[in-house]
DNA sequence: GGCCGCATCAGCCGATCGGCTGACGGGTCC
DNA sequence: GGACCCGTCAGCCGATCGGCTGATGCGGCC
């Protein structure tokens, strides 16, 4: 009937770590016709192997993986093989923070899961062919990113605000980082600086809105 | 061939904020069978709408649903109807604060996504039949719940620890709240008690970790 | 009526924080 | 070699916080 060759279906591999989530995106990509899921994977690690023994041309990734390597880390072991498969991101959040790090870690697209399942099937395709998707409020903040500077904090920073949310004081600070007291009062004025508070417990907040910890 | 008639499908309605998942959940839900699945909602305001209008036997509700009211207000509101459906939670989460506010607005159940599929496939018919099913950690935490007597917030020292998350000093946190700053320095007290904490940056930090606030 | 939890307030004091100015060494980039 | 960023450190000072003791009023509960 159809005078063009079914093309083969894209190989995919699919890692979240809710059974639920996972088993209801089997069912909804086998609908598809066009993808074969080859595997599944519910943790970071599981991924990275099997995403080297299965040769899949994508892999469908989500960020919060519960116990072990997260998604990013995942990514970055996934796409630093030789002949790797494409990673798509398909998570929850749009924050600044875990975009710049998945696209860091060399993921192809990064798609929210607010997204239409059309959006999903087409990203797929999309992937496997290298090209790059972005759900359209992940393109704005990227596009948002370029303009603005980036106000991002340093990796001793980074340090220093996990202490903090801790509830640590500046001297208890110290000891933990092996710094002086007054280095890490230096650290916390130009944290306040770019995270726009002016209190610890401020920043703490602002960490945890924009997930830039853990 | 089979003596046994086939029984009537639970009728269920899904209600999740994702599109990708929610239609992921129709597709797995579908498979098995004996679900009719008979509405979706993609937000609190239509899950309420739709329970009242399509008379479901279960509704299966996650408790993050982004803009508008939140799964346990809606759970509240469907449950309080005549002849309401039951709610049956199926969410990410399993801190104390969630499971407590959802089974206190009304909730028949509490499933976890990282559960297997068909634990939630069973956990419909239960919760069709009004029976209480809880996932194994969230089952713990509830005995745990009932063992330790619940260091609980109360309302006001809640609306003081939001102030706090907002990174206000305790005079702005007064001023917000038309009170005086020895009141909330007491209140900061007890809450530093209730959450084991000794600092503001730590209480926020906990209260955020644990989904105090909002 | 007594008990208790909750919310409110006062005053005191030592410890801590936040903002400031200034400084030094080690990288990188051009 | 100079500009620049990062991380490190010092000292100062006023503002703020955290812990304490003690007190009042209100509302349930028995």
């Amino acid at each position: 009937m159809n005078p063009t060759p079914a093309p083969s279906p894209v190989r995919l591999l699919v890692c979240d770590d809710h059974a639920v989530v996972r088993a209801g995106l089997l069912a909804l990509l086998a609908s598809a016709g066009d993808i074969e899921v080859v595997g599944e994977a519910s943790s970071g690690e599981e991924a990275v192997d099997l995403a080297a023994r299965l040769a899949p041309q994508v892999v469908l990734m989500d960020l919060q993986l519960g116990d072990g390597i997260d998604g990013v880390e995942a990514t970055r072991r996934i796409t630093a093989a030789p002949e790797a498969p494409h990673v798509l991101v398909l998570t929850t959040y749009d924050t600044d923070a875990d975009i710049t790090r998945a696209i860091g870690a060399g993921a192809t697209g990064y798609l929210l899961k607010a997204e239409r399942p059309e959006e999903l099937f087409a990203a797929v395709h999309s992937a496997a062919q290298g090209r790059t998707v972005l759900s359209p409020p992940v393109a704005s903040r990227v596009m948002a990113q370029m303009r603005a500077p980036a106000p991002q904090l340093t990796e001793r920073e980074t340090e220093i605000l996990a202490q903090l949310a801790q509830g640590l004081g500046n001297r208890e600070i110290a000891r933990a980082l092996f710094i002086s007291e007054a280095t890490v009062k230096t650290h916390l004025g130009r944290i306040y600086d770019k995270l726009g508070v002016d209190t610890r417990s401020g920043a703490v907040a602002v960490a945890k809105e924009r997930r830039l910890l853990r």
